[in-house]
DNA sequence: TAGTACGTTCAGTATTGACTGAACAAACTG
DNA sequence: CAGTTTGTTCAGTCAATACTGAACGTACTA
């Protein structure tokens, strides 16, 4: 029955927009990594237009946006002009990495707030340091999911079978 | 030197106001929380309003959204009939709370997904359960930053000591 | 070379939501 | 009771930005 599956991937295809939405991404890039969990492709830039019922173009800026932040990896047929899109092999862990680049960012601001303040305010390096410490527990610890979750990819698992090796 | 302190407050509160909405929050959220960590306070909501210079009613919402993210807390003086706001006991491990809330949310979507996906579509099965894994990783990781900063603050330490006890 | 297919970019539109001012309700003061 | 003070809420405005359609540049094809 394709039609049960066919309602499972439309509401996740929507859910995924909401997510990515509520993490500050184009609902639209949701839409396409939400479509690529769902099927595994590789998508041509039309294909997902046509998929996903919006412009090409906003398909064109999402999937760079995709790109850059290497969620997804644009790959060809031969014999075939268009790019096609995949998700690369570990999307969860390289979007994780972008999170932490974030958290690092604000990390500096506290630091150089710290930097330039007067020594004299004591209560006020307190609260600062332990912002600074809290920021170095949560990036220490989203490291350690990223070095596990790379560490698992080392060996070809069978969780991605697929594609997963890239000099195949 | 007091220009200097002026300086850096102005900019931690700025910059606090632009991390904070990269979380999607208000601008205006980021705003209070770094003021408060700059200066303990506890500040009234005019006050707050003539600080920054934004309108009572922003104030009145942005504190009754941190009041509700647990960063902020209500308190109140004797002989005042104005509600005073600080920063609560632990504002970062409680606003960590939060997202893993959400991440819990995120994650209830992929589950469902998964029930109501037709068991052929094995491929599916599988990114859906490496994206569950993923959740469930991270947000055993965040539990731990939490639940460490709370064992933390068991001990009344150096790093908090005022008003720390809610017993006082 | 002209013609076509493909992806990108840019100006314009539409939607979302942050922020404000004003009206309002509740609690206090004389 | 009338008059303040305080906080909340609501309609309206404004700014940010996601998305679209169209124009463009490039590369392939006949």
């Amino acid at each position: 029955m394709t039609y049960k599956a066919d309602k499972a991937i439309a509401e996740f295809v929507e859910q995924m927009g909401l997510i990515l939405q509520a993490e500050g991404l184009p609902r639209i890039a949701g839409h396409i990594m939400g479509l690529m969990i769902m099927q595994e492709g590789p998508f041509s830039l039309s294909q997902l237009a046509e998929r996903l019922s919006v412009s090409r173009a906003s398909i064109s800026t999402n999937t760079r946006l995709l790109e850059d932040l290497e969620v997804i990896v644009r790959t060809a047929k031969p014999g075939d002009r268009q790019d096609y899109f995949k998700l690369s092999p570990q999307p969860y862990a390289r979007l994780l990495r972008g999170v932490v680049r974030r958290m690092r960012r604000a990390r500096d601001v506290v630091e150089s707030t710290q930097d330039s303040l007067p020594e004299g305010m004591t209560d006020t390096h307190e609260r600062l340091k332990e912002l600074d410490a809290f920021y170095e527990a949560l990036i220490e610890s989203f490291m350690d999911v990223v070095d596990t979750w790379d560490a698992e990819r080392e060996r070809p698992a069978r969780q991605a079978r697929q594609s997963e090796r890239p000099s195949a």
